[in-house]
DNA sequence: ATATTTAGATAAACCGGTTTAGCACAATCG
DNA sequence: CGATTGTGCTAAACCGGTTTATCTAAATAT
């Protein structure tokens, strides 16, 4: 039983491929269809239940409907439910425009076989690609985007420019972000405002101490740099931390902090259990802000009060301004930069 | 700036699409090239930085290399890192042996739309398809799969024989799992243990509610419908829960029960939770066993102890039981059932 | 009645590979 | 030395669509 090709649509319907093609098509070229071929038409490629080749299409059009969506944090991407909130957004977008989505990663791209379906990049077959820029500087990720780049299928990066090469870019604002934040702390009559960060080559946890001085600065409060802190766990995966001591040391000053921002909730969720353990409570001892808001931190007791990035919202712009790139290829070097505001969502682990 | 062709490479070296074709694909059948012309028709291609054509080759050989990941649940692929695993393993197999990824849902396979690419399995394009079964029957399942089945795709099934069509399949088994979860806890000198469950349609709640029932029945324990509950809430996800009554209703019973064995990881969070804010401490007061093993029960206050599916192996397994059956095209119709134990994993929420 | 336009359909080229039958020539054999 | 075998390569068909220049017949204009 083999498959049913546009040829013998042709034949059933008697009339030629070429105007099964034009019927199944139905482009308003200039090229006129009497309704009677067409119903024909369409009656044999029903009744033939026709579907026409993937392949065959790719090869004469030049069009995958395919984009790619490409993270360079090693099986990261879908690691939490963050990722997965921009993947939505995407996929709203992309799937109602008949764009399918395909996970890519670094092995993919740089894959240079020729054998197993070559390259899917160079090869020409991805209509655009989506970047999540990693948080710090990756020394693959220019190179990536160079190839990507010089293939000219048009990309856009997520969080932020991840190379030289331009391109249009979503992303949110993390300084004004970290500076609501602190201001609602400062707002709950908190002066003593510890930043807990990620390590220092976090990009993202460098625009939210920007945010954090700005917010003390408005408020006449100093910086004390005793209330900083980078890469407090060694890993802030639960299974793998291991050194508490350097939360009970911010903790254990003369002037401790009253109140705690984090700048990525699941760290925030592991310095809230330390300091559960530890005895000190929260939101009763210290108030704890975190950022992201990631699905564990609505389940974890205290529920976390942190800052919202619209994920979803993210996922959408990014994939409409690349479909926009895909669709109108003039428009193309037209980069857009696109960017969104987190907000507050208050639930328990802040108070006073 | 063209892209560079076979014919290009051809030209430049001299020689036929054929021997370029032949040369760049070496693949031991009887055609012979000598060492020279190999290595001519090497160094052309790298001069030209030849890129086979996706769409050409895959029209020629029928060969996509791209394996599809169904999902029915709406939108939660991803949703949590429980399925994100699943993915990592899957990808670790597949990546290996030149084969790439895509996402489907539902609506992708439906699409009957000639246009747009048309469907990517009845045109054709997947050399293979993962199905992850819904937990509960699915209305879409079977009409889906069967559509799937129809066009000769080689698929296996994940979490469960997802429809009457026959298929590989990779599975925990829920029974045994339960069966040892309730074990742990009569060890830990409980003998009053609720269950809680999903919704009654949950397929694997049924199964877990099965073994709890046979680990209770072999250490003489009466089975007490008191015990257990289904639907707990109406939702578990914090922000949507409204029903904390239920629980405490549980609670609150004559004899209660001094540990609790939840079916899924999040809805042991929640309830958790709700206990925590009754003044009921876990484990102290009582003990909690969760399924699962989703991310944020290591980060829990109490991390929760729980049953851990072997998430990776499972899409190692799926991965590798597909491409077996896209590789060796006689083995197809030889369909196998791997069944996966799932291991106890011991941290704070369980006691006496 | 003839010239021109137009509607409707198609033949054929094309996309860029893979595959196979067969050719030309060299090497080996009887 | 003719016959056979083997080596190295290629021409050409093929995969299944899309696209465009062209053709025919009917409709309209002159």
């Amino acid at each position: 039983m083999k498959k049913i090709s546009i040829s013998d649509v042709a034949k059933q319907a008697g009339v030629s491929k070429a105007t099964v093609s034009l019927v199944l098509n139905n482009k308003e070229s200039g090229i006129r269809i009497s309704e009677k071929t067409r119903l024909n038409v369409l009656q044999a490629a029903k009744d033939l239940n026709y579907q026409p080749n993937y392949g065959a299409r790719l090869l004469s059009t030049g069009k995958s409907c395919m984009i790619g969506v490409l993270t360079l944090n090693e099986n990261s991407l879908f690691l939490s439910d963050y990722d997965a909130r921009i993947m939505r957004g995407i996929s709203a977008i992309t799937h109602k425009s008949g764009y399918h989505i395909m996970i890519l990663d670094e092995e993919i791209i740089r894959r240079k076989s020729a054998s197993f379906g070559g390259n899917l990049v160079t090869g020409d077959f991805l209509d655009g690609i989506l970047i999540f820029s990693p948080d710090a500087k990756n020394q693959y990720l220019s190179e990536i985007v160079d190839t990507i780049a010089d293939s000219k299928i048009p990309f856009v990066y997520i969080w932020r420019k991840g190379s030289d090469r331009p391109a249009s870019v979503v992303m949110v604002n993390n300084v004004k972000a970290a500076e609501a934040g602190t201001e609602y702390l400062i707002s709950l009559g908190h002066r003593r405002i510890g930043f807990v960060s990620l390590g220092e080559r976090s990009l993202s946890g460098r625009e939210r101490l920007q945010g954090y001085s700005r917010a003390l600065a408005s408020h006449g409060i100093p910086l004390d740099e005793k209330l900083i802190r980078y890469d407090i766990f060694r890993s802030f995966a639960p299974e793998k931390m291991s050194d508490e001591s350097r939360i009970y040391d911010l903790m254990d000053q003369p002037d401790p902090p009253t109140a705690l921002f984090v700048v990525f909730d699941p760290l925030a969720i592991s310095v809230m259990k330390v300091l559960q353990n530890r005895g000190i409570s929260v939101p009763e001892d210290v108030s704890v802000l975190g950022f992201g808001n990631v699905m564990m931190s609505a389940y974890f007791n205290p529920a976390l009060s942190t800052m919202n990035e619209p994920l979803e919202e993210f996922g959408r712009h990014a994939a409409q301004l690349l479909l926009a790139q895909i669709e109108n290829k003039e428009e193309r070097g037209n980069i857009k930069e696109v960017v969104l505001n987190a907000e507050l969502i208050v639930r328990e682990s802040c108070r006073k």
